[in-house]
DNA sequence: GCCTCTCGTCGAAGCGCTTCGATAATCGGT
DNA sequence: ACCGATTATCGAAGCGCTTCGACGAGAGGC
């Protein structure tokens, strides 16, 4: 529609001030009249102004744009992931900045380039591991960046997760409130492991911390992902641990078929075995029965790490490592009625 | 690390060149001596030299970024839409662009917003609705758009999409082709189809078109997304149609309640009732018994939609509507030997 | 009533790039 | 060996904005 955009030389003539002027009435960054303010105001409301992104780029060297880098690892637990992503644009909107994609199949490269074209003023990588191949660029890059995970070695950089730790021992806590004395926590699969992801390792060592801390024994195991192979591994576990009654499961592609896979062994939850899940709240509730959960506080994270990563820009010093405290929502798969 | 970013001036000079020929080396827009191509990227390369995106953007009034615009549901069949988003972001720097991510939550002022600052060059919405609110502005916006999905006007638009209709009808078709007369199609949840969301029905159609044209009977339900409901809902049916031996489901998150339900209702598949999804292919794989499934081609709808605005950049005339052939995987749930 | 401040505004200088027109240098064609 | 076409390169003019220093006009101090 529109033939070509309005510039601030049009806002400033239609208001009779300088360009200059439009552009301390835009920023704040100097002390105008009420009334040259109100003027210019109208002005670009009635010509329907809008800064051009890529001049006032260049000329403040400041995009107002981040980069929201995705995991080197599509596929794994992908819908906490969108929620991740939406929840970095809502919160970066709040800052007035856009949020830049960023894919790994561009490799570091990708985030080279975004970098030092000045596309972006600072990144978010979601999902890191322990040993990822994107950490090491971000400790020469003179942009600021936040980490959503927790790699090996945080020095120089700034994380942000779940404290998956306390989650895993949370779950412990509460099935050891419940009365349950031998349990077991089903994971991710076992290449998760394997490759070092930081928060399934670090919900295994929680586990493994509670369960000893408050005198039960338990196993961990490794989890896949297909309705057969869940439904032999809980066979396996049911028949080798008779006196098995509380179940942590961290694998929310799996958490249906467990619950299905005991349904099969003829196990009802939670009368025989009590079930904690760490997964997505809607999981939890459209399970049967619903699921006592930790939920991955997706928004919480995003909005910290958008936080951190603004507070950078600004030039403040902000903390290596910042840790959100789980919280478990009780629901019927512990309910209290055991016989 | 770096003090400054190096600028196309310092190359010119590390390379005894004017900057115009810097950029017309670096955008082949005219013709240089190999010599000096050579000589120019050689500097290019030792400085470390990325040109500014806002520069480039400023002058050559193209920011080389396009707009992917989240859905207004968001928290549906969530993991297709993140392989769409990795997917637009891979096709897009096919074409050397890049991805911004803009919400629902602004409205279509964040559309307006992001086109009428330059800050990019065109969008692609993902999953439109019938009556999708940001369509109005689509049309009277100066920048080239693409739907994934299709709207129920779709005059002066670009729409993709996989022809849901084909995908129902050829679910029906195979379920023909085994020998089965009595169908069911278990589709997204009833508030789906009152919003009016378009692949939902006209997946209904399809199937109710290939339905009568095979002479099979055949009833559509919408299908909550609890396991309880599933149960029920699949109860009810069984308890109607006792000669029904083929279900269509079209719910990611429901699929394997299905599963769980034929199973409670002592149902074997494929030997009693043969099972057909429309869903991604891991969860079809992962499923028990294995799914034959028509999947949604995520990437495929992707690849085509940006390279339609890519050629709407460049002025070219495209199709309003592109629809995507289905392909239907055969697998353990609709294995031929019934009995 | 003079001097100094502060406040509000202006003008101009870039920011780093693309692109247009101009200028040299080189090339066949005859 | 001269002329018009190419071909390769340069210089300069913006693109639309921010920001710096300057400046006129009141305000306040003495």
């Amino acid at each position: 529609m529109s033939g070509r955009a309005v510039t601030i030389t049009e806002v400033a003539r239609h208001a009779g001030v300088a360009v200059s002027t439009v552009s301390y009435v835009l920023s704040g960054k100097r002390a105008i009249s009420a009334d040259t303010r109100r003027r210019v105001l109208d002005s670009v409301r009635k010509l329907g102004y809008h800064p051009n992104a890529g001049a006032r780029a260049l000329a403040s060297r400041r995009a107002n744009v981040i980069a929201l880098v995705l995991p080197l690892r599509a596929g794994m637990h992908v819908p906490v992931l969108m929620q991740f992503a939406t929840s970095v644009v809502t919160a970066a909107r709040q800052y007035d900045h856009d949020v830049l994609l960023l894919t790994a199949d561009e490799g570091p490269d990708g985030i080279r380039r975004a970098a030092a074209s000045a596309l972006v003023d600072g990144l978010v990588l979601m999902d890191v591991e322990l040993h990822d191949s994107r950490v090491p660029l971000l400790r020469e890059l003179a942009e600021p960046s936040v980490l959503i995970g927790f790699p090996a070695d945080t020095a120089g950089l700034t994380c942000v997760d779940l404290d998956f730790a306390r989650a895993g021992a949370l779950c412990v806590e509460h099935l050891a409130e419940r009365g349950h004395r031998e349990v077991a926590l089903l994971g991710a699969p076992a290449v998760v492991y394997e490759r070092g992801t930081g928060f399934a390792r670090r919900t295994r060592e929680g586990f493994t911390e509670a369960v000893a801390r408050h005198g039960l024994t338990g196993v961990a195991l490794p989890c896949e992902e297909t309705f057969e192979q869940v439904a032999a591994a809980v066979g396996e576990l049911l028949a080798a641990r008779p006196g098995l009654t509380g179940l942590v499961v961290h694998n929310e592609a799996a958490v249906n078929h467990v619950l299905g896979a005991l349904r099969q062994h003829g196990r009802r939850v939670p009368q025989d075995v009590a079930v904690v899940a760490i997964c997505p709240d809607d999981i939890a509730e459209r399970s049967s029965p619903a699921l006592t959960s930790v939920l991955i506080p997706a928004e919480e994270v995003a909005r910290q790490a958008v936080r951190l990563l603004m507070d950078k820009l600004e030039g403040h010093a902000v903390p290596e490592g910042t840790l959100l405290e789980p919280r478990l929502t009780v629901r019927d798969s512990t309910a209290a009625d055991r016989d």
